[in-house]
RNA sequence: GGGGCUGUAGUAGAGUUGGUUACAACAUCGGCCUGUCACGCCGGAGGUCGCGGGUUCGAGUCCCGUCAGCCCCGCCA
């Protein structure tokens, strides 16, 4: 039935035939995006992974090919020999890159068939996620995806080059591992060698990273599976992956030039974007203050302003009660926003609710003052001031929220995200790096009652600061950092702890006991006990980093086998039941949840 | 655990206040066509309106439940 491939050698890819390759016999293999049949003549676009060629089948010229080509449908797998010829004058297709070009067909082999499609392999179709999941594999033969995979993989090999001269050496570390007791929930593996017991899968390479230093590797990177089993999100999957990278000897700012630099040469070796370096920076507290949030987006301005100091103590409740309660109240100036609907603001105002402010003032700034359900609260005096305060003209729209400190500046915050979207603001091919310094150590979590590590427990605390551990530990700033692009945190690392007894008081602050810290962590603690260097590091999440190079607005475009947002895979069906005898192998038996 | 959006031929959509046989496009199948390139022309086939229940003389349309996909909160660096 099909042409067996024989001793066929493809000579080039479709994409790259130019007319430089006019006179030139080829042989090329792919598959048929399309079949025009014109009675007589027919054509064939043939594509593989580097674009599409034109096939010319001419009946008079070789009437055994022709004929075969009438059997030819879409996703057929077909080889052709021939000559690559200049199109008729006339009949050059511009919109192509091999459009000058068509090859003139002498023998033509199908290798294999195809059912038809569920959906066109077309750039012009929108299917949906679910059937696009369903055949991930046909979806992967589309443009948009093809360009995806290939800008990932030249930024991995961009990154592995330059790590490389920089003497980063790439280390496997273990893929089973220990569950351990901080951050995100783990994916748990059973042993069946020792049953009843778990490995966990690393939600990152944390810990044996920093045992490579000790062991004196000096400089480690890797580009690394990570697991956590949360929920997932648009920029969220439960695997993904890390450039992982770990170095000896250096402080804060030996780590930062060196991933700066290698950022900016990926920006340049995958899009051709030329990064200025050396990136911004900004205190974790500058960042809450101006921009409510941790990874502000830079793009634009939109900053929230503090009025605290100005309505303390003013005639409207809301606003004076949320500073007498120990809260603030900020506001943000939407130039030129005065012509948004009443609609429009109670989206608005939903938006902000959703992140816990109870509501969102607002005012109008008109030829007459202010046009606000609030106005007659104030004094002529503090509008004066915050107008001033907010450098409000005529047309603009200005944003109040009311509340404690951690909503306000979250509400206000994303809603200036929101706004700069939705106003346009935020220029795709425009891209805005600042590293955030200086973020807390700890966080108090009202729930366990107990400190929570803001990065991780083996973050270095500043120095100046290591005093507050026992005075005041929720004052002492990490040497923590982020890097943030366009209000996406595409990367984030520390300075480690390589001081046993700083180690051990972390944990005892984390509220993990003496005997629970050696349970858990003891390897680490025996390890820094053995000659610890100085090291610090980070890592940047490459899917992150390769939504915003291709412009992605989901994860899913960026990675070939997704999971669907209820963490399964549509092609192959996992997670799925296993055999009883699997179970018992495991010493497993199921206890299945109530379904309420 | 919670909030929201979506679900109608293979695909992506239209479908009026509930009213006869559920539409046209692309794909597909058959025929015609020797310069097309998202080819064109003629013809055909293709449907449990996600699934289940309810209201009604009558449900794609209204109500309840459920499933799936997506976005978000919680969760997660």
């Amino acid at each position: 039935m099909n042409d067996a491939l024989g001793n066929w050698k493809r000579t080039h890819y479709c994409g790259d035939l130019t007319s430089a390759d006019i006179g030139s016999e080829v042989c090329l293999m792919g598959w048929v995006q399309r079949r025009r049949d014109h009675g007589g003549l027919i054509f064939i676009d043939l594509r593989d992974r580097t674009g599409i060629a034109q096939l010319a089948l001419d009946p008079d010229r070789d009437p055994e090919a022709h004929a075969k080509a009438d059997k030819i449908r879409n996703e057929f797998v077909v080889a052709v020999k021939g000559t690559i010829s200049p199109r008729p004058e006339g009949t050059i297709n511009p919109k192509m890159k091999t459009g000058e070009v068509e090859m003139e067909v002498r023998e033509l082999k199908i290798l294999n068939t195809s059912k038809t499609p569920p959906f066109m392999l077309d750039e012009h179709v929108e299917v949906a996620e679910n059937i696009r999941l369903k055949y991930r594999y046909l979806d992967l033969r589309r443009p948009a995806l093809q360009k995806n995979m290939i800008l990932r993989h030249q930024v991995t090999k961009t990154v592995r080059n330059y790590l490389d001269e920089e003497g980063f050496l790439e280390i496997e570390t273990p893929v089973l591992n220990k569950s351990t007791p901080e951050g995100a929930r783990d994916f748990l593996v059973p042993s069946r060698v020792n049953g009843g017991n778990f490995f966990a899968l690393p939600q990152s390479p944390q810990l044996f990273k920093q045992l490579l230093m000790v062991s004196g590797y000096d400089r480690y990177c890797q580009i690394v599976k990570c697991f956590r089993d949360e929920d997932l999100r648009a920029d969220r999957q439960p695997e993904f992956t890390q450039i992982d990278c770990e170095m000896s000897f250096v402080d804060r700012d030996d780590i930062i030039t060196i991933m700066e630099n290698m950022i900016a040469r990926v920006f340049k070796e995958s899009i051709g974007v030329d990064v200025a370096t050396p990136m911004a920076r900004m205190t974790y507290a500058e960042a809450m203050d101006r921009f409510g949030v941790d990874n502000p987006d830079l793009r634009f301005d939109l900053e929230l302003v503090e009025l605290s100091k100005i309505v303390d103590g003013c005639g409207f409740k809301v606003f004076a009660d949320a500073i007498k309660n120990g809260g603030m109240v900020k506001a943000i100036n939407a130039k030129s926003c005065a012509k948004f609907s009443r609609k429009d603001l109670d989206g608005l105002t939903d938006f902000v609710k959703i992140y816990g402010a109870k509501g969102l003032a607002w005012v109008k700034m008109t030829e007459d003052g202010w046009q606000s359900p609030i106005a007659k609260f104030f004094t002529p005096e503090e509008l004066e001031q915050i107008n001033r305060a907010m450098d409000a003209e005529v047309g603009d729209l200005l944003m109040f929220v009311a509340d404690t400190t951690a909503i306000t500046n979250e509400a206000l915050g994303r809603l200036r995200g929101h706004l700069g979207q939705k106003m346009g603001l935020a220029d795709k091919n425009d891209y805005r790096f600042v590293w955030i310094t200086d973020f807390p150590l700890l966080e108090w979590d009202g729930e366990t009652r107990r400190h929570m590590a803001v990065h991780h427990p083996f973050t270095a605390p500043r120095d100046e600061d290591m005093e507050l551990l026992d005075t005041e530990p929720a004052k002492a700033c990490a040497k923590a950092y982020d890097l943030v692009l366009n209000g996406s945190e595409i990367g984030g690392g520390s300075i480690r702890i390589h001081d046993q007894q700083i180690q051990s008081k972390m944990f005892e602050l984390l509220g993990i006991g003496k005997e629970e810290a050696q349970e858990k962590f003891g390897f680490l603690l025996d390890a820094l006990e053995f000659g610890a260097p100085p090291h610090g590091g980070l890592a940047f999440g490459l899917d992150r980093l390769v939504m915003i190079l291709t412009g992605s607005d989901s994860i899913r475009d960026v990675i070939a086998f997704p999971k669907t947002q209820k963490a399964t895979c549509l092609l192959s069906g996992a997670p799925s039941t296993v055999e009883e005898k699997q179970l018992q192998e495991l010493s497993l038996r199921l206890r299945m949840r109530k379904k309420e």
